[in-house]
RNA sequence: GGUGCUGUGGCGGAGUGGUUACGCAGCGGUCUGCAAAACCGCGUACACCGGUUCAAUUCCGGUCGGCACCUCCA
């Protein structure tokens, strides 16, 4: 498995911990608000890491957490939360909010079939964890205190710009964050807050002897620790976590522990839609019930993301997801084939799948492994082998028609070497209202499904 | 201002120093009771200007454009 490791800025050749093991983090999302396709492209990336790993032989123990604690709304850390915000503006509690959207994500999580997680945690469930590890980071001289906070001092950590390649000089020259004159230096970040006297917190524990909270990169840092053990070998996210959230985790679990903690970092580019940023203000968020909504399948939409590469830059359109959804379709019909008759689409097989695997393990390149698919005369065995791999649901969406069918089938036969077209055409019509419809060829009929 | 990515035929989207993926849509043909499928073929795609090279879409430099991140974000 090669893979483009942005720690390194290239290309490298898998190396794990251990052998044939691989252990995997994944950054998830912020429950306070319904998680939209863009968000669900980088699980569905992720979701073929973990598929092509399994394909290699890895056995795969993947933790992904999910943010019920608030991040805070601005980079100066002294915004109100995004779980209270929307808990606000929905007149529910920060709980029921998180509640709520867990298990829409969780949803649409199961509506891609992307391949449950060793474990799901929840950030609320490592607050004493959280604790410690700030415990750990003062004592280990890496933080002070401020009125509002517990604060990271990046200038204490010297690796601190590498990852990310900052220019810590001009963050502090950017104009856009405010600048909040108790921190030492413009990079640094709070580990844990604390909840002023007459502020409305409702997520709050008590630390110091005071309320508070923790602060926004911490439980990263702290389920990799507690669940995995760092280092790990795989670190996964958005591009947009590369500057801040990324090089915060690593300078916290240096901190923390002073070990690495990860081996291979991957980082997926995002989607626009239309060519723009997906935004409340452009109006062009969509989320997975949408796309159901207009007649396609959650699959339609895994099998156009994985039409392209995780690190580019992909333009959603609704054109290019029609084009997806009959590719699916097409590949679905050539299942149905196999159904037909097993020897029709066989041929050089082996050779084919061994061919999309190594596509698939050359960085993620499902796009080439598609077009060997286009390409290659596949068994019934091979395309299980494609849907184990990719996870399109293919051979679940593509069922072997019914006995009644096949006796229908077998009826528009003797009709139509008895040249009975009308009858012949009423069978077809039958059929085709139970989404199957006919060709009839040199070999006779083939069905095929109809969506 | 900083950082990074990027510009491929109608749309989407890989990739490569020379054989110009792939999908969808389109066109032509073969076939055909009808319909479709299938098969065959087609459109002379790599922003622009220079450079390197026997050869550049692919390398280098410049120009112009697009996008993203640095602020909640995948």
């Amino acid at each position: 498995m090669k893979l483009f490791n942005t720690a390194e800025r290239k290309i490298e050749t898998l190396k794990t911990i251990e052998d044939g093991k691989v252990r995997i983090y994944t950054c998830g999302p912020t429950v306070y608000s319904a998680p939209h396709i863009g968000n669900f492209a980088s699980y569905i990336y992720w979701d073929l890491l973990v598929r092509a790993l399994k394909a290699e032989g890895y056995k795969v123990t993947r933790v992904l957490n999910l943010t019920d604690v608030g991040h805070l709304a601005s980079d100066a850390d002294d915004g109100e939360d995004k779980m209270e915000k929307g808990a606000k503006k929905e007149g529910k509690t920060v709980w029921e909010i998180a509640d709520f959207y867990i298990s829409k994500y969780m949803n649409d999580f199961h509506a891609l079939n992307l391949v449950e997680p060793t474990k799901i945690c929840r950030a609320t469930d490592y607050i004493k964890e959280d604790m410690a590890a700030v415990d750990a980071m003062t004592k280990n001289g890496f933080t002070y205190e401020t009125s509002d906070g517990i604060y990271f001092d990046t200038s204490k950590y010297n690796n601190y710009a590498k990852f990310a390649n900052l220019d810590l000089e001009n963050i502090k020259a950017g104009a856009r964050v405010e600048f909040n004159d108790e921190k030492r230096n413009a990079s640094d970040f709070a580990v844990w807050k604390f909840i002023k006297p007459g502020e409305n917190h409702a997520m709050r524990w008590d630390y110091l002897g005071r309320p508070g909270y923790p602060g926004w990169h911490l439980e990263c840092s702290t389920i990799i620790d507690t669940e995995l053990g760092e280092p790990i070998d795989i670190h996964t996210g958005g591009i947009d976590h590369i500057p801040v959230h990324h090089t915060n985790e690593i300078a916290q679990t240096y901190a923390i522990s002073g070990k690495k903690l990860a081996n291979y970092w991957l980082h997926c580019n995002f989607i626009n839609i239309d060519g723009q940023k997906i935004s409340k203000s452009l109006g062009n968020i969509y989320t997975i019930e949408d796309l159901v909504e207009r007649g396609f399948s959650p699959m339609d939409f895994k099998l156009w993301i994985l039409q392209g590469h995780y690190q580019s830059d992909r333009n959603f359109t609704f054109e290019s997801l029609d084009a997806a959804k009959n590719r699916r379709l097409n590949w679905r019909n050539r299942i149905a084939l196999c159904l037909q008759n097993p020897g029709r689409d066989c041929g050089f097989t082996r050779e084919s799948l061994q061919n999309v695997l190594s596509a698939v393990s050359n960085n993620l390149n499902s796009a080439e492994a598609f077009a060997i698919i286009d390409n290659s005369k596949l068994t019934y065995e091979d395309w299980v082998a494609i849907d184990e791999l990719f996870g399109l649901n293919l051979i679940n969406d593509s069922p072997d028609i019914s006995d009644v069918q096949k006796a229908l089938l077998k009826e528009r036969k003797q009709a139509r070497e008895a040249k009975d077209w009308q009858k012949s055409d009423d069978i077809r019509h039958e059929l085709e209202l139970q989404g199957i419809t006919i060709k009839d060829g040199p070999t006779g009929q083939i069905w095929q499904y109809l969506n």
